[in-house]
DNA sequence: TAGAAGTTGAACCG
DNA sequence: CGGTTCAACTTCTA
């Protein structure tokens, strides 16, 4: 056995320097820190098969933050004297061939909650355990450990917000000093015959320049990050004043909020520090808003949904998740390609679906209408169906939060007023009644009428002309009238629910077909109505032609569908 | 068991 | 632009 003592840090998330308790342990009383990332080709190799350009698991361009912020971290490593080794394999198996070849006595890594690294990291741990090597795996992702919450809860998660900030209280570190910076790193050990490469490129992954097409304007890294965090701190008024649900879901130019989720999904910036920096600034002001709309509330969601994934068994997944409502969603890819793919006629839906595609990141209040839209408000798809698409696109996409709000909007579990339903027309008029987020993400309606921008069917012929957008040419129909789909929705919502009550939420499939034939029967009925009122509709408009009191018949045709 | 509360609805009114 | 109404869900609390 060589001299010396060797610690691997193995890095995941928490691709930082700032506030990392296991790259801390790892430096510390070690003769050798070997600094090891896992390029897994699940999450990083093209699948050509996938819907857009990127991995299996991962859309291009969170591949690509993940890349920057790699390279980001192995420049600060450098600093220090070391460096990031990068390898490439199932994470598994390479860390225990990195185990058995390298004289390790340390293992440290961030604790994690997804049940990916969950089953992964009790199999490392135990191989380590075996082979006489420490493991040191620090909760240091969020503010609290998930474990204690729900411990303190009885066993079971919160279910409310306010009952997990209750629960939850000031965290332990609160006023202790977080350790910011390192001085100096042990050197790289003997890496014998592992093979260790740079942080790739893009290229070097397999893609090719053509598939390089949307670029999120967002750069990945601690440096990136920690330089956003400084930009708007000093604006203590702004950081003050901050109110989430009053943010203007259509500003992209300077968008409304931090824009941090990414780099705290990542762990490029430590949610310790951005808490104690809002802390700081909470504390020289007079007064500032509070949780859940202030921007430490906004942290705070951030633990919830963590707290609340961790204890929840199947939480990404309506069967078998005890605290998901059981809804007959419908299976019509059509509508979800049509929403996926930002066709769904909708401008202000489709704009939205356009920034996911090419930024990766919207605002959360524009997450909130797409998702409400293809779930709940007008398509009833499943919303697993939408989170997979989120999923893969953002480039903040982060397991229990994704899945925690897809429940939330869908009105599966945490929120439950189903008849509250986003108007993809008149929400987002209200905060740009000019339509500048429409024309800027799809133009080819820039120059619709602003009259006619949120509802471009409604523009008479010759307005669509003068536009050169003519409706059902050069931009989709509406794949549904919003009037009656939400209509249809909130009916099936009620029916959903009814069962669910009657049956005290032990709903089997059985149940949930027969839901379905009886929503199905009871539509055809009110088809027959529908019918009815679509040849009175007609008559009223053929009517109204011969009076001579409207000039365009197309202003019906939403209520036509 | 009743009443209040719940991160962010829409339409309408003044 | 802020308040009220509409129609109404579940969960938490007293």
């Amino acid at each position: 056995m060589a001299t010396g003592s060797g610690s691997l840090m193995w890095f995941r998330k928490g691709l930082r320097i700032h506030d990392n308790p296991a790259l801390e342990r790892a430096s510390g009383a070690s003769s050798f820190l070997y600094p090891v990332f896992v390029i897994d080709p699940r999450y990083m190799a093209p699948d050509r098969r996938a819907f857009s350009p990127g991995s299996s698991l991962a859309g291009l361009n969170r591949i690509r933050f993940l890349l920057e912020s790699l390279s980001d971290l192995d420049s600060s490593l450098r600093k220090l004297g070391s460096r990031l080794l990068v390898l490439k394999g199932d994470p598994g198996e390479v860390l225990v061939r990195c185990l058995k070849e390298w004289n390790i006595n340390k293992l440290c890594f961030e604790y994690d909650t997804e049940p990916y690294y969950q089953s992964l990291d009790e199999k490392l741990k135990s191989f380590a355990s075996s082979a006489g090597i420490e493991t040191f795996s620090p909760v240091s992702h969020t503010l609290f450990n998930p474990a204690d919450i729900i411990e303190k809860n009885g066993g079971r998660p919160p279910l409310s917000y306010q009952s997990f900030v209750k629960l939850a209280g000031k965290p332990l570190w609160e006023s202790s000093t977080l350790n910011l910076s390192i001085s100096s790193l042990p050197p790289i050990g003997d890496v014998g015959s592992m093979e260790i490469s740079e942080v790739p490129t893009i290229i070097e992954l397999g893609y090719s320049d053509s598939e390089l097409v949307d670029e999120t304007p967002f750069r990945g890294g601690e440096s990136e990050a920690l330089k956003r965090l400084k930009e708007f701190l000093p604006n203590k008024a702004w950081v003050a004043n901050f109110e989430k649900p009053k943010g203007d879901p259509s500003a992209f130019d300077k968008p409304d909020t931090t824009v941090l989720s990414p780099y705290l999904k990542f762990g490029c910036l430590s949610s310790g520090y951005f808490y104690q920096c809002l802390n700081d600034v909470y504390r020289d002001v007079k007064k500032h808003t509070q949780p859940p709309v202030s921007l430490l509330g906004q942290l705070l969601w951030r633990d919830f949904f963590y707290t609340v994934a961790f204890g929840t068994p199947n939480f990404d997944r309506m069967k078998g998740n005890r605290i998901c409502k059981q809804i007959p969603w419908d299976e019509r890819d059509e509508l979800l390609a049509a929403w996926r793919e930002a066709r769904t006629g909708y401008p202000w839906i489709d704009a939205i679906m356009v920034q996911l595609k090419k930024w990766g990141w919207m605002h959360h209040l524009a997450r909130h209408c797409v998702a409400c839209f293809l779930t709940r408000g007008d398509l009833f798809v499943h919303w697993e169906k939408g989170r997979d698409v989120f999923e893969r696109l953002l480039i903040d996409s982060d397991w229990a939060i994704n899945n925690g709000n897809w429940l939330w909007l869908s009105c599966s579990s945490f929120f439950y007023q189903y008849n509250r339903i986003y108007s993809p027309i008149s929400f987002g008029k209200k905060y740009d009644p000019n339509g500048n987020y429409i024309r800027h993400f799809l133009p080819v309606l820039k120059d619709m009428p602003k009259e006619y921008i949120y509802e471009p069917w409604t523009a008479p012929l010759s307005v669509q002309t003068k536009a050169k957008c003519i409706i059902g040419r050069d931009y989709p129909k509406t794949v549904v009238g919003h009037d009656s789909a939400s209509k249809e929705c909130r009916r099936k919502m009620g029916e959903a629910y009814a069962l669910n009550q009657r049956l005290n939420g032990s709903v089997s499939e059985q149940d949930l077909k027969n839901l379905r034939r009886k929503l199905e029967e009871d539509r055809t009925e009110e088809d027959e109505e529908l019918d009815g009122f679509l040849v009175k509709s007609v008559v009223d408009t053929h009517r109204i032609l011969r009076s001579g009191a409207c000039s365009s018949i197309s202003a019906h045709r939403d209520s036509l569908f």
